[in-house]
DNA sequence: CCTACATTGTGATCGGTGCATACATTGGGG
DNA sequence: CCCCAATGTATGCACCGATCACAATGTAGG
């Protein structure tokens, strides 16, 4: 009836692109694999080939946003100045920007349930990506520019600051004259938390 | 057969109870209309006399939610002192106890998909507690203990740093030896980060 | 009192979903 | 060259949310 070939080719490579387009375009409880299976065009049972859950293709779509964050900060870091306030600032507008790009990945990315060992491998890439902000926050500190103090304790208030704004902004808490000044008053604000003295 | 009456009494309340039950215990994934009418012991088709859809179950038990946090936050302030440090670290430390205690709820009162008439709802709710910080902010700049400047824009970044740390705690991204100091210097750095100058 | 009516709960049904099992096809390594 | 592991198929199960017509109940007006 077909002509398509009974091997797929990269099947889980079609299921993760698929399944990213509509959770961006409808949201993760749009998502069902049968309906990706279908518009692939595939049997229903095939994606459990690759994916032995629904849960397993969501925690694989997590770590593909988490190394698309890490990308996204790395690259916020290009030509742009040694001072540390200009470094958090690109950083910031990168991981904001991101959140509102991919609100629903990011969402499922910070979700609770993953399984355990969905978890490890998210804590891994989670980390490869938070170093980078430790490291800046180090490089701060060795220009004198960052109060002393052990790295994490003092990268934390900041990182949480930037999630719950990215959290807030995508779940349209904020009200829009909020998005005017929010991010520069947040870069700002975070600024003051960990400058010397 | 049952001597169960035919009208419940009040299913909403039920249903509203039941449904939060199940929400702490098992996640929202787990939360089935047809589950809760079991349970109760009321027909498939009984909730959707009170609840249009599933949504609008989720909407009402978020919204239930932003009540709680409200009186929450509202003892929290209770016999405490009047500095604004004082004020800030007892609400900062509710608010992060609300979210550690509903991990589940917190989620869906942040979540972007709500009906557009129960986001109005929503908001106003919402707006009936981020009021409480605003005025706490406000307080602080009347004793001079807060920088000047518009409310909101000073209470951005504070409550950006606040909803980011429970969300993060939640999610189980920080590190158990982070619960340890994190939400201290969270709100170490929120205070640097309004302080008057 | 009693009757019309609105409210609430029932039962059945429909399309859809995730998952498991048994089977078919394929292509690459012994 | 052939066998086997990997991949896709077909089918079935249990469950879900939503909707419909219908039954039971409370209530307000005569």
């Amino acid at each position: 009836m077909t002509d398509r070939p009974y091997h797929h080719g990269d099947l889980p490579a079609a299921l993760l692109a698929r399944a990213e387009k509509t959770l961006r375009e409808r949201g993760v409880s749009a998502l069902s694999l049968r309906e990706l299976a279908r518009v692939i065009g595939v049997s229903p049972a095939a994606p459990s080939r690759h994916f032995k859950s629904k849960q397993a293709l969501l925690d694989a779509l997590a770590l593909t946003g988490f190394e698309r964050l890490a990308e996204a900060i790395a690259a916020s870091q290009e030509g742009v100045g040694e001072a540390f306030a200009d470094r958090l600032d690109a950083a910031a507008r990168a991981y904001v920007g991101f959140a509102v790009a991919n609100a629903a990945l990011l969402d499922l990315m910070f979700s609770v349930k993953h399984s355990p060992q969905a978890s490890e491998a998210l804590g891994a890439t989670a980390h490869r990506w938070s170093d980078q902000l430790l490291e800046l926050i180090g490089d701060g500190q060795l220009r004198g520019e960052v109060r002393e103090g052990p790295l994490e304790r003092i990268a934390l208030p900041v990182f949480a600051a930037l999630h719950g704004y990215a959290g807030l902004t995508v779940s349209g808490v904020l009200p829009p004259e909020a998005a005017e000044h929010g991010l520069d008053d947040l870069i700002a604000s975070a600024l003051r938390g960990c400058a010397t003295q």
